[in-house]
DNA sequence: CTGTTAGCGCTTTCAG
DNA sequence: CTGAAAGCGCTAACAG
């Protein structure tokens, strides 16, 4: 029963050495004789005396914590990513300060000075649509190191996402191969740069395919699931409706299945469907989704990577990391079909 | 750029008070001249002050902040888990320290360590199976305020969970009154308490149907996906094989419906399935599961509020909640079938 | 209503 | 090879 926590005087006490030479023994900054080494030794082992990381930190002006600062903690598409950060973290001596921005621009201006309130040594963020005003500059002027994940708006910051736009081009490519001509697209976000390459990737690859871009065909999801699923409703009321669908990110997904699913509309004989994210039991869900899968996992740990040089080297110029994504090839897409596209 | 975080002392400095003056009226504790306050304010202001959470907190001996120690963060049964911890310690005006013990009992305790070096004022933890050899009575030595979540050990801890023989059993019986007599089990980490339990309602419920309990039908999966899956490709190599299966978690159901889409087997019609723990999307799933929810954000809550309640009142008896489970009637028991059994 | 002062537990010069 | 002492930035008696 430690009642009161063991400080190093206590160990220095009972080793019969000044709190000097513990603190010297404890983190080997020093070399001290054999025989006081063991004495402290001996007296850590007694107490079970553990340092005081608040204490180390006021005198060393460095927390060894991250922040990671994101926005829905229980979006399933961020769990690989914080599984990854803490992960990378840890084998760097550092833990995680975690927070949740709410995909909202005073919620993450909060968090984030939360965050640095706490001294973390360097922030990793999923920028709101509204960061760029307030919280990235905010950030610039503190001058903390900071990096930004997923969503790539440029500017003077660290970076790492994935690429946007090419694999959304390749997607499109896939279902007019396959003799789509109505392509339609449900797009997350409207504000998020990583939304607006989707788009471009989009209209990029209706082009290469000799597709005319009708722009009804392009719905706002949002990053509501329900918005999803009403844009998927919307898109099957037009006049002459999609015969394919790709979706902008893992949320839209579900919306997008879900509004098909109420239309009693199966993929891929009634409706081809692609998608931009992976879901880690896309096996299980019916059809199995042919989709673009992110790196996640190393998404994070390049991130904390870039971190940890940015806070040994606060001057290093600032990088972008794109990350390539992987082709999955499954069964909404409806490529196992004879003749895919009816009629 | 602040290139040196601004202190108090600069802050009083130019508020042309003393540092004390300014860390009462920033902290409200104690009341002060409308002329001090508005000269500290605007000082604030002026310098873009922001408190030094770690000096603070060695002053005060309390960090604002939570440690939470989980197996698995990417497990998504986490995820909510996660975020609902993360709100309630939000509301409460402290932050979430993350720590992810791997299912491991080393891991775990260093994991703890370095939480505590953190001198969290409290710490959540879904013990590990080791657990109570090591991590425990570490904790209990310490006495620090500590509640564990999910997994119930007993013991002279305050916990959280959710029922689990009840529920189990009647999972049990909705097969059972589907006239499936033979019913397997796949169920997780065998040394855990939760499996315990869930094992038991198993047994209760083939007993209240008048069942005989045949061992060869319980199949240990283990905490790996693959175990499961094996455990459920062993279970339909029986002779005489289930018609109905019940997974023991999460993780199991995804192993069990690989194991089945392994052997072809079409479920409800071939096999009827029913699982513990819903998924977020389970109705994106073939089949549609049938499942017992968790009330996964209401288990985090429920935690903090106990936590913090600790925190504030070391000396309260240990307590000890069960949330009850709420049954999701989908197609995976074949309810829908007319003729459930087959023959 | 306000300021002085003594820590919180540890790191780190600077002298031995 | 070792120790004394001065902080790190803030809080909280204790005196005015």
């Amino acid at each position: 029963m430690s009642q009161q926590m063991v400080t190093m005087g206590d160990v220095a006490r009972l080793a019969g050495v000044s709190i000097t030479t513990v603190s010297h023994v404890i983190n080997g900054t020093r070399p001290a004789s054999e025989a006081a080494t063991r004495r402290v030794m001996e007296a850590v082992e007694r107490t079970g005396y553990t340092p005081n990381t608040i204490a180390r930190a006021l005198a060393r002006a460095s927390t060894q914590s991250l922040g990671l600062a994101i926005s829905g903690l229980a979006n399933p598409y961020f769990t690989d990513l914080i599984a990854a950060v803490e992960r990378e973290a840890g084998r760097a001596g550092h833990t995680l300060l975690l927070g949740d921005t709410r995909e909202d621009a005073d919620q993450e201006l909060r968090m984030v000075q939360a965050l640095l309130e706490r001294r973390v040594d360097g922030l990793l963020l999923a920028p709101s649509p509204g960061a760029f005003e307030r919280t990235l500059p905010f950030l610039a002027a503190q001058d903390v190191p900071v990096v930004l994940i997923d969503r790539m708006p440029g500017g003077d910051f660290d970076q790492v996402g994935s690429d946007n736009e090419a694999p959304t081009t390749q997607l499109v490519e896939h279902l007019a191969a396959l003799g789509h001509r109505r392509i339609g697209m449900v797009m997350g976000l409207a504000a998020l740069p990583t939304t607006a390459e989707r788009v471009r990737g989009y209209r990029a690859g209706m082009a290469s395919a000799g597709l005319p871009v009708d722009e009804a065909l392009i719905a706002y999801g949002g990053s509501q699931r329900d918005l999803a699923r009403d844009a998927t409703h919307a898109l099957l009321d037009l006049a002459d409706p999609p015969t394919a669908l790709v979706s902008g990110n893992n949320f839209m997904t579900i919306g997008v299945m879900r509004g098909l699913a109420d239309r009693e509309l199966r993929v891929p004989e009634d409706i081809a469907l692609v998608t931009f994210d992976d879901f880690e039991w896309a096996d299980l869900f019916h059809p199995r989704l042919t989709a673009m899968a992110q790196s996640i996992g190393e998404l994070g740990q390049r991130a904390v990577e870039l971190l940890l040089s940015r806070i040994e080297n606060p001057s290093l110029p600032s990088r972008s990391v794109r990350l390539p994504t992987s082709f999955v090839h499954r069964d909404s897409c409806g490529c196992h079909l004879r003749d895919p596209v009816g009629s």
